[in-house]
RNA sequence: GCCGUUGUAGCUCAGUGGUAGAGCACGUCCUUGGUAAGGACGAGGCCAUGGGUUCAAUCCCCAUCAACGGCUCCA
């Protein structure tokens, strides 16, 4: 006998997945109202919001998904009761004899597992549960988007059209929710590149190819900069390694086993075959292989910012943050076993040290292990240094088991930016496996050869990506150390010309980065082009700046959004005094 | 790669079966102006590419290419 299940009693308000779970649902009961033809099979809660994918021929149209949104507003007006009854498995799978795809799921349930039927109104679907007692729940929702998904997500499976909504308790979260939509949308690293002309993709060069405008280049400079003082700080030295080579590199490597559908193919020279290189660890190991090593020569610490080329599928392809060819600040640390803690926890601080740097407070860690059939011996040990590092610093992390790199266990970075999303930022890699696959060695105390243990590193990981994170980070409201105009002097009519140029220019030879504008535009049109560009400084000269050999400070909002100083008439040496002291502060 | 959407001037976008328009940007001139858009004139387009339908295609059809939203969230 089937026997009733109500959802359990709850205190009054429903938590948002079990909310947005009652939303697919109201989204399906809507489809089958409006379109019956479609199939619906799955349709879970998500991030901020829900999902439902359905079977049918005709795409869903803008259009549809308005009268959608119409047909589900009068289901949660309705406020139907969601009920639950427990089924046998024969029962759900004849239910759905007309959907493969549920019956297919009816089928799948695990022996002992509960199956159970939930309806509202005139829809039924099989649902495994969790929802909101009644539709009335759901205070405000919005259909956002239709796309394509594979059925179970897999490439082979047929494609089905997925529809995407939010849902929330209250108009008012709604809102805040679209506000945040227009705000990330505001700061797509794609507009404000091509706005304040940072960079560009040539659909002549490819996709996925970074062209640095001079804008943008100047600031990487000042990323790299500053990376490469603590770089040198810690005991790196310099190393650069070259771009194509000899495919036989990769096999010993093991990453023409491993890492194949990830790397360009061959390219053929005097009937050799060579690659270009998809990371720098091979390289680097060269030359630590170039000389006997002495324990005493422990740690060695080879840096570069080494550009590296990977295959991706077109359709992934995403601005700055996914490419097929970038710059990691990459770094391979060869050390004892006993050294591989200390080298472990002191690269960690790095990484710390430089999001600080860069604005960043909130931080996620990941242990990724290694795939099951990867696994070797040593694994544990990397694994365990990993740990303790975390735990040393008192820092919880996450495991993602099988998404570290093939030769070791990897700890990923995480951090939140300033409209709190989450972006992938640096790796730290242990690995016991390229050592002896390129039979490497130093020679111990004890007289014997020993393998080395290698830390691989990129901190900011890309520097195309962490350009673009900073890039929507700070909304193109670069700090004063970072941007690409530092200062712009603006006089106000031609007569000013002569001091602007003069102030330009001892400005200029203490080393900022500022510009002059000697356009024939009125003030005010100047000043309006110069904030859109989001420039830190406007230096306005006139008349009374000229006779006195001071400027007037126009200053841009912060970074952090606090209110700039009024304006004010300073010497121009206090400015540039103010100007260094910000930049030193990397305010 | 697959599904969907889009492709018109440097940028943002109108538009029509009879080979094109606006705003911004750009150039010249007037203007020499005190803190977010002064005015006039001008230049600029193989309407993504290749086929087809038609007397005629930027527009309709097909293919290709590219960009964009997704394809990880498992009843």
């Amino acid at each position: 006998m089937p026997r009733v299940i109500s959802e359990p009693e709850r205190p009054s308000r429903t938590p948002l997945p079990e909310l947005r779970h009652t939303a697919a649902h109201v989204l399906a009961y809507a489809v089958q109202d409006l379109f019956p033809d479609a199939k619906p099979t799955i349709g879970p809660a998500i991030e901020n919001g829900f999902y439902y994918d359905f079977d049918r021929a005709a795409p869903f149209t803008p259009e549809d998904l308005e009268r959608l949104e119409k047909r589900m507003l009068e289901i949660v007006a309705a406020n139907y009761e969601m009920t639950g009854r427990q089924v046998t498995r024969a029962e759900a799978v004849a239910r759905f004899e007309e959907n493969p795809y549920k019956a297919e799921l009816a089928r799948e349930i695990p022996e002992g597992e509960p199956i159970t039927l939930y309806t509202i109104g005139a829809f039924t679907d099989l649902c495994r549960g969790g929802h909101a007692s009644a539709t009335g729940a759901i205070g405000a929702m919005k259909l956002t988007s239709v796309a394509g998904a594979y059925w179970r997500g897999d490439e082979h499976n047929p494609m089905l059209q997925r529809i995407y909504g939010t849902a929330w308790h209250t108009q008012a979260e709604l809102e805040a929710y679209l506000r945040f939509l227009e705000e990330a949308q505001k700061r797509d690293h794609r507009k404000l590149g091509a706005e304040l002309d940072l960079f560009s993709i040539e659909e002549e060069a490819g996709g996925g190819l970074i062209f640095w405008h001079p804008r943008g280049a100047v600031m990487r400079a000042a990323v790299e900069n500053f990376i490469r003082d603590g770089l040198r700080e810690r005991g790196y030295q310099p190393v650069v390694t070259p771009h194509v080579v000899h495919e036989k590199l990769y096999e010993i490597s093991g990453h023409l086993e491993n890492y194949a559908e990830n790397m360009f193919g061959p390219l053929e020279v005097e009937e050799q075959r060579f690659r270009l290189k998809p990371m720098n660890c091979p390289g680097h190991i060269l030359i630590y292989k170039g000389h006997p090593r002495s324990y005493r020569d422990l740690p060695l610490r080879f840096s570069e910012f080494g550009t590296v080329y990977r295959y991706e599928r077109s359709g992934v392809l995403h601005g700055l943050t996914r490419v097929r060819g970038f710059t990691q600040d990459d770094a391979h640390l060869f050390c004892t076993p006993d050294q591989l803690q200390g080298e472990f926890e002191q690269t960690l601080d790095e990484a710390l040290r430089l999001m600080h740097a860069f604005g960043f407070e909130d931080f996620e860690y990941f242990l990724s292990t290694r795939e099951a059939k990867l696994r070797v011996e040593t694994d544990p040990l990397a694994e365990e240094a990993i740990r303790k590092a975390l735990q040393s610093r008192a820092l919880p992390y996450g495991i993602d088991e099988g998404g570290g790199a093939f030769y070791g266990p990897k700890l990923d970075i995480y951090v939140r930016d300033a409209i709190g999303r989450k972006w992938q930022l640096g790796t730290v890699q242990v690995d016991f496996v390229l050592p002896k696959r390129f039979d490497l060695h130093y020679r111990g105390s004890d007289g014997q050869d020993h393998p080395p243990v290698m830390i691989h590193r990129a901190l900011a990981g890309s520097l195309e990506r962490f350009f673009g994170i900073l890039i929507e980070h700070f909304g193109g409201n670069f700090p004063a150390w970072i941007a690409p105009v530092q200062a712009v002097v603006v006089p106000i009519s031609e007569h000013q010309q002569e001091y602007a140029r003069e102030v330009r220019d001892r400005l200029f030879t203490r080393g900022f980065r500022i510009e002059i504008d000697e356009s024939n535009e009125k003030l005010g049109y100047k000043i309006r082009r110069w904030k859109t560009q989001k420039i830190p400084y406007i230096l306005v000269v006139g008349k009374q700046e000229a006779a006195g050999g001071t400027v007037n400070v126009n200053e841009r909002a912060l970074a952090g959004g606090a209110e700039p100083a009024e304006k004010r008439t300073i010497a121009v040496d206090t400015f540039a005094a103010e100007l260094q002291a910000r930049i030193d502060g990397k305010a």
